[in-house]
RNA sequence: GCCCUCGUAGCUCAGCGGAUAGAGCACCGGCCUCCGAAGCCGGUGGCGCAGGUUCGAUUCCUGCCGGGGGCACCA
């Protein structure tokens, strides 16, 4: 189902075509009327005509019946209202429709989506956080749409740190280090391997030596590396589920993944003639890139060690991404400081011919999560914030918030609806702000139940919600025709429609940002119209339209915040 | 030094080349014998600076100022 803007321009498109072939007719949400049209002025620009002639010119010629009346406004724009026969269809279509008028792919893809990446033996903390929330709401999103998505958690899980790792398990011995692990004290465990890494050379040679074992795949060396990688997953998958993340240990492909195929990107590269030997590595030089000295910069697929960088890597993953798992979209939600290393990395995937002009490739980056001091944000102590407690905290303020107002659930539901409104608090206090920026992270606020929050979002929702306990077992149908007299039951009305605009926003810009201002724009809608016009104490028609309203309006809050990842209770 | 990114109301944020730049919080003033006031209605208050492109610039381009980040073997 196409959206009312799409309808719009359609219908507009030949009138603007008669005049000037390929015109843009530029239709926009407006606050003049239901929707404008901007693109007169630039036609009557190009044809050197007045802009309020040609406007009367294209509203004789645009065939709009049945849709909107439109009528010339200010210096020629066109102010389009949308006629009631059409939003009362529309609306109608709405409540039979699962999907509330969002069309399914004409033709799904896959889409790749890398995302989270914790490090094996080290804590989840607050870093991690905006790649997962934005991560997980694109998996959302894209399932929705109909397209394959799979997801990839680029684990932390090789590298040089594993020897010290490997031998500090060892020295703990097997199972009190896993007890130690599985009760999610890594970063305990990983400060004190390096600092007896630092302090012991006795320690640090084993270290090393235990990595020339494990890159040479000894079988114990890998066996209890392995140890160290379940336990890790096995603790993320904690720190998901307490976020509602959908991430799996399946997802979990981290960079061990690509081991097999690094020998072959360098050969490759070699046999492309792309590979140049610099101060001892092997590199590529993309073009376009240069350090402080302005001399050209290099993608180092393979150190002077021998050893293979991350480039290497990146470079094998995207192959895989291409060629194995034909991704159409290989997103990558990660943190901006990567940028250039994952535009030179591309650039040279390109000059290899690995990744083809019709897949989009897209680094996702994000602004920093900043504490109250607009500093990155650190604990007192200056410690990098666990995600977990973060989390935790959320949890206790949202259960203290519930018991001020007095509630009256039992100890184990007010923990689980805590539980909820933490998570909606914070992934909708990450989401909401626009990717790049950088954002304060202030619990107080993003807890609060009034304002632009995701408990206000939850509670709209559950509020609704009540208004359909109360009718109990009433049967009820929406009415064949909703007349929407009441302007702030057509501005709801008029918000319903707009919801498959929103979605196309997010996707466009995979930007979560553009569903939030929707849906905080239609809970208002809503109070609105909910001040205005009773519910339950109106009858006959204007209840059924009224209930229909109501209906929608909770399915789209409802279908809307699980995109973002966030639960909508029934009763808060 | 070069590159990327951000700069909008006291604070936190929207604004897709278009009309008087919109919200939330805070503050001020109205609304609860009435479906959940976690709300509604109204008010105070703003585009970092300077050029340029354009019929039209918060939006695009250039320069400057300010914050953050990156710039060869840790990923």
């Amino acid at each position: 189902m196409p959206t009312t803007r799409d309808l719009l321009h359609a219908r507009l498109q030949p009138a603007f075509d008669r005049l000037v072939a390929g015109s843009d007719p530029v239709v926009r949400p407006s606050d003049k009327a239901d929707y404008q049209s901007n693109g007169v002025m630039a036609v009557a620009k190009s044809l050197g005509r007045p802009p309020r002639e040609v406007a009367e010119e294209i509203v004789a010629h645009a065939d709009l019946a049945g849709l909107a009346s439109v009528d010339v406004a200010g210096p020629g724009f066109l102010n389009l209202t949308l006629s009631d026969e059409f939003l009362s269809s529309r609306l109608r279509d709405l409540t039979t429709d699962d999907r509330l008028g969002v069309a399914r792919r004409d033709e799904p893809g896959v889409v790749v989506i890398d995302y989270s990446a914790p490090n094996v033996a080290k804590e989840m903390h607050v870093g991690h956080l905006r790649s997962t929330v934005i991560g997980d709401s694109l998996s959302r999103l894209f399932t929705f749409l109909g397209d394959d998505v799979v997801a990839r958690n680029h684990i932390g899980d090789w590298g040089t740190p594993f020897g010290m790792l490997i031998e500090h398990l060892l020295d703990l011995g097997e199972d009190s280090a896993i007890s130690e692990l599985a009760i999610g004290d890594l970063n305990s465990f990983y400060k004190a391997a390096r600092v007896k890494f630092d302090e012991d050379e006795t320690f640090a040679e084993r270290s090393r030596q235990r990595v020339v074992l494990l890159q040479g795949g000894e079988s114990e060396t890998r066996r209890l590396w392995r140890i160290l990688v379940d336990q890790s997953v096995a603790y993320f998958q904690e720190v998901y589920a307490k976020l509602d993340v959908l991430l799996t240990p399946a997802d979990a492909v981290g960079e061990s993944y690509y081991n097999d195929m690094l020998a072959d990107v360098v050969a490759d590269l070699d046999a492309a003639g792309l590979l140049t030997e610099s101060d001892g590595a092997k590199v590529v030089f993309p073009e376009g890139f240069v350090n402080r000295e302005g001399e050209p910069l290099p993608v180092i697929v393979q150190k002077k060690d021998d050893g293979f960088g991350y480039a290497a890597t990146d470079l094998a993953a995207v192959r895989d991404r291409v060629v194995n798992l034909r991704g159409r979209d290989l997103l990558y939600v990660v943190g901006a400081p990567q940028a250039q290393h994952f535009q030179m990395v591309w650039s040279v995937a390109r000059m290899a011919g690995w990744l083809p002009d019709n897949v989009h490739i897209e680094h996702v980056s994000f602004g920093n999560v900043l504490g109250p001091d607009r500093k990155i944000f650190k604990t007192r102590s200056g410690d990098t914030v666990k995600l977990v407690s973060l989390i935790d905290e959320a949890i206790a303020a949202a259960d203290t918030a519930l018991r001020a107002r007095g509630s009256q659930l039992a100890e184990d539901e007010r923990l689980v609806l805590a539980t909820q409104i933490a998570r909606a608090a914070v992934k909708y206090a990450d989401l909401s702000t626009e990717r790049q920026r950088d954002y304060v992270f202030d619990l107080e606020r993003m807890i609060a139940f009034e304002g632009d929050t995701g408990p206000y979002l939850a509670y709209a929702h559950a509020r609704i919600r009540s208004i359909f306990r109360r009718l109990g077992n009433e049967p009820w149908s929406a009415p064949a025709r909703l007349a929407l007299t009441e302007p702030s039951a057509r501005q709801l009305a008029l918000g319903l429609l707009r919801f498959p605009e929103a979605i196309d926003e997010f996707t466009l810009g995979l930007a979560p940002h553009k569903l939030c201002v929707y849906l905080f724009d239609l809970a208002q809608r809503f109070t609105s119209f909910y001040e205005n016009c009773p519910v339950l104490s109106s009858d006959g028609e204007v209840r059924a339209e009224r209930l229909t309203l109501c209906a929608v309006t909770a399915s789209t809050l409802s279908l809307g915040l699980s995109l973002l990842g966030i639960e909508a209770p029934e009763q808060m």
